[in-house]
DNA sequence: TTTCTGACA
DNA sequence: TGTCAGTA
């Protein structure tokens, strides 16, 4: 299990997050009523809280105490899922690139051991030919 | 006992 | 944001 998948689990129950955040039960329903927040639900439609909520509600808390009000505390986290979502796609864009890499390597490899004399052209010949205009 | 939702102040 | 009622 990767460590972003533990930080996700849900685990707690609210009565353990308000120890944890000292916040009242009606705050951090409301914070999840504003979508600060998203909650796992049991089939009891229980809350269950991960360390992630945690610490977003410690984020919260925080930010509320600097005076930022819960429409900045939305741009906020917006801004910084925003953010999130162009690394991972820039992410998949370089890992794309690095297979596309390896796999012209691997034809130019093939087609390199098949350059015998009296041989027939390879199947791939063309298909290598698309990298070099 | 704990938690949930909705309502009111 | 606190509190209360009626539930699950």
């Amino acid at each position: 299990m990767t460590d972003l998948e533990r930080r996700n689990l849900p685990l707690f129950p609210i009565g353990i997050v308000m120890q944890l955040t000292e916040l009242s039960a009606r705050q951090i329903r409301y914070y999840e009523e504003q979508g600060l927040i998203h909650p796992a639900r049991t089939k009891g439609r229980q809350r269950l809280f991960s360390f992630n909520d945690i610490e977003k509600l410690l984020e919260i808390k925080s930010l509320l105490e600097k005076k930022v009000n819960i429409a900045g505390i939305k741009e906020i986290f917006a801004r910084r899922e925003q953010e999130e979502r162009e690394k991972e796609d820039r992410l998949a864009r370089k890992n794309n690139i690095d297979i596309s890499d390896a796999r012209l390597r691997e034809m130019v490899i093939r087609e390199i051991l098949d350059l015998r004399p009296g041989k027939t052209h390879s199947l791939i010949q063309g298909e290598i030919s698309r990298f070099f205009h």
